[in-house]
DNA sequence: TACTACCTTAGTACCAGGTTCTAAGAGAAA
DNA sequence: TTTCTCTTAGAACCTGGTACTAAGGTAGTA
């Protein structure tokens, strides 16, 4: 044990505590090189890359790699998302259904339960998308979660138009959310629509909705 | 011109052209090599470098090093996001308050006007936040979006407890959300709670919130 | 026609941050 | 003493570049 005159095992530790620390340092600063890590861990490079290897962690430019394709896919789906959920079926003015797929990050960790909003942003999205107009805005709903969603449950989300109230700038939708046959949550929107309300700005009314 | 026989121009393209091919190609694929941009420009690696150099595209590390970098900053400030909105104060049981701006990824491109699930969801987060409960999920709600809130307005949500229902596994929250002093969203929660309903798993009603 | 400027290509030296492999010493255990 | 694990060292090699020098083609112009 450090055959050295006084010193006795001066900052000399396990294998096994190395790899921990090494874990926790990678975890906090994933773009720290080999060549930081031994000034931080006062062992040879050598044994930092035998350790990487033994821990099965990829070197730094393979990390940022990782990290830089996971970001990429989700800057894409994210931009994929103007809706929460994939609508499947739209009749304007009248119905439309979309599906969504409850995944790790809608859901509480401790439970595996989704967090209400994500239910309801996908409910509210199609309640949006239904309506046949260039400015569509909820003004308010009414709604109730009827059962708990988990993970990696599909909501299936059907909307319908019930009252155009008249045109006069307000739509009723009614959103049924289901996951299989079950009924999860239920909500009574009240939709704001900008066309023929007061001013008539022609024309825009079929703008591209998609 | 090209002095071989019958050839012509065959794709021979300008340094104009070629540069706007290329930025295509790494915006569409920003993992290319530049040896791989050979294969596709026709050129040769020498170019494509001096091409990359005078339209300042930085190698492809360094275009990954970057993403990862900037993926690592959202995904950090995503695992904060546990709750969307920051709560700057709770008084659990009672009332809490929770500050949310309105940035780019959460209104609608078209006119700014944030999307209603947002708003929705920072109440809905500090509502079931407010409950002292293990298990705390949304079982009902009742909402009104009181004017709209455009791209950069801090929205700031305030949630009383109203009622504990003695403690028969259901609160009432009421949150009102402003911006500066306009109230811009209202919303009564019916949150389900789990501890002290039916089976009293002891104690675990303190369990560490933040 | 020659001169000049620009574009393109080739090649070399060098770099960071590694992998892979061989080898050897130190300390502890059998 | 032998054996084993852990640690360190060093060399060869890899990818995907940068930086620099040099040379050839092509085009326009005097």
């Amino acid at each position: 044990m450090n055959t050295r005159e006084g010193v006795p095992l001066i900052d000399r530790i396990s294998k096994k505590e190395r790899h921990q620390l090494l874990l926790k340092i990678i975890g906090q600063n994933p773009f720290v090189t080999d060549r930081e890590l031994t000034r931080e861990l006062k062992v040879s490079i050598q044994t930092i890359r035998l350790d990487r290897m033994e821990l099965g962690i990829p070197e730094l430019r393979e990390r940022m790699k990782q990290m830089a394709e996971h970001s990429y896919d989700q800057v894409r789906s994210l931009s994929l998302d103007e809706v929460v959920g994939e609508i499947v079926d739209l009749q304007l003015d009248k119905s439309g259904i979309s599906i969504f797929e409850i995944r790790e990050e809608h859901v509480f960790t401790r439970n595996s339960i989704a967090r209400g909003h994500y239910v309801f942003a996908q409910a509210n999205s199609l309640a949006v998308a239904v309506i046949n107009d260039e400015i569509a805005l909820t003004a308010s709903a009414d709604i109730r979660f009827l059962r708990q969603v988990h993970l990696n449950e599909k909501c299936i989300a059907k909307a319908y138009v019930r009252s155009m109230a008249g045109q006069k700038g307000k739509a009723k939708v009614e959103v049924f959310t289901y996951v299989g046959d079950e009924m999860v949550f239920q909500g009574n929107f009240v939709i704001y629509r900008s066309t023929l309300e007061d001013n008539s700005e022609g024309g825009v009314q079929d703008a591209d909705r998609h």
